[in-house]
DNA sequence: ACCTGAACACCGTTCAAGT
DNA sequence: ACCTGAACACCGTTCAAGT
């Protein structure tokens, strides 16, 4: 009996809010945001629906959960550096990363509209480092601000019209609904097809840093190859 | 009878797919996204539910539309220029302003996965007046998917974390969940709070308008101030 | 303190009628 | 050709029990 209860036990621990949060955006990632459920998730987690409410307020708290989750891997994953182009780059490639590692979830991050606390940490700290190297205040929020943008604004165009993962086939054509003209077909394998996502991302990103480091902090501006 | 009938039959025009997709859009502008459901909208044209379906394929179907109709607006408010930085500006600001007018819609365009004919068409026409002044088209392909990406980016989270109309208070904490940390209220101010949208929308285009243009036809190139 | 059965209003969608 | 009633499985959420 002791062994059967020990299998069975598997999803045994505790419930809690974190446990919810993080099997919501498991499922999220494995089967998309239309598919998850609170019935779904309660059963995921060996339990009915309605016991999640116990510890959280409802579906949209949950969700709120998995945007905060999110950006904590930001947080881990851009720590600030002593030269702050680099700090500053860090964090750009650890939000891009988060989006392509959670395809199926970064939408919320658009969507649910509280500033998680992970989120707001991440910015203090760069803003820090930012101000600690001599940039004014207000310049280094607006260059985060910037930044963050367009490396969402990126990576969520990637994800949404890249064809396929890496390895498979160009596949322009699922992008397409049926009736779409032949002439614009070129134009979607031209403007969604393969191309060097990394290097087009690093390309714009430098293009942004050089530009503030000019207007910013003109003493410390290097000649451009 | 007759002029009851004619009060009667004001969504009396026959029921098409565009009038769903255009009510579904006015609907969520109105109401929110997550207020949007087939028996709503059918209500919302005098009709049940189950009829849309002679129209329209099902809800996502419908969703498709609503993104479809946005990227209409973008393109006839982007109309290529012969300056071709004019063009790719107004085509920024275009995506910017149609974010801005469909705030609750607007995700729909990260989450839906078609990619829109009028999207296509707005591409074709930038891109071949880009190459027209000049432009090598790989690169004007990539200067497209960079500024696109740069403007819908800024778009979003100017909307997401915008705290509410020009006019209305600051009132962050209405972006805060109640536990926040009192350290991270005057970052959230800072990042999140009033500054200028339209000024550090424009800086930011500028910077990668100019960084392209020293990269990709430096005989066009000028000093900048 | 936490889980559940029963129940509610609502949802997307189908299908066999109606006209 | 287009609308509808009835019906289905599913959804978020509540509340009064159960333990």
């Amino acid at each position: 009996v002791s062994t059967q209860e020990a299998l069975e036990a598997r999803p045994r621990s505790p419930l809690s809010r974190e446990r919810i949060v993080r099997a919501a955006l498991d499922y999220i990632d494995a089967n998309g945001l239309d598919a998850l459920s609170m019935h779904k998730l309660g059963a995921e987690l060996g339990v009915k629906a309605m016991s999640l409410y116990n510890h959280v307020a409802n579906k949209d708290d949950v969700l709120d959960g998995v945007v905060e989750l999110m950006w904590t891997e930001v947080e881990t994953d851009a720590p600030v550096k002593d030269d702050w182009r680099a700090g500053t780059r860090a964090l750009a490639n650890a939000m891009r990363d988060m989006v392509r590692r959670h395809p199926n979830a970064a939408t919320l991050t658009t969507t649910q509209s509280y500033m998680p606390q992970s989120a707001l940490r991440t910015v203090q700290r760069h803003v820090a480092a930012l101000t600690t190297a001599g940039l004014r205040e207000d310049l280094a929020y607006a260059l985060l601000r910037t930044v963050t943008s367009y490396a969402l604004g990126s990576a969520y165009s990637e994800v949404a019209w890249s064809t396929g993962q890496p390895g498979c086939a160009p596949a322009v054509s699922d992008l397409l609904r049926p009736g779409t003209p032949e002439d614009l077909i070129p134009v979607a394998n031209d403007f969604c097809g393969r191309y060097d996502y990394d290097n087009e991302f690093r390309l714009g990103l430098d293009l942004m840093l050089r530009g503030v480091e000019q207007q910013a902090c003109p003493d410390a501006a290097k000649s451009a190859t």
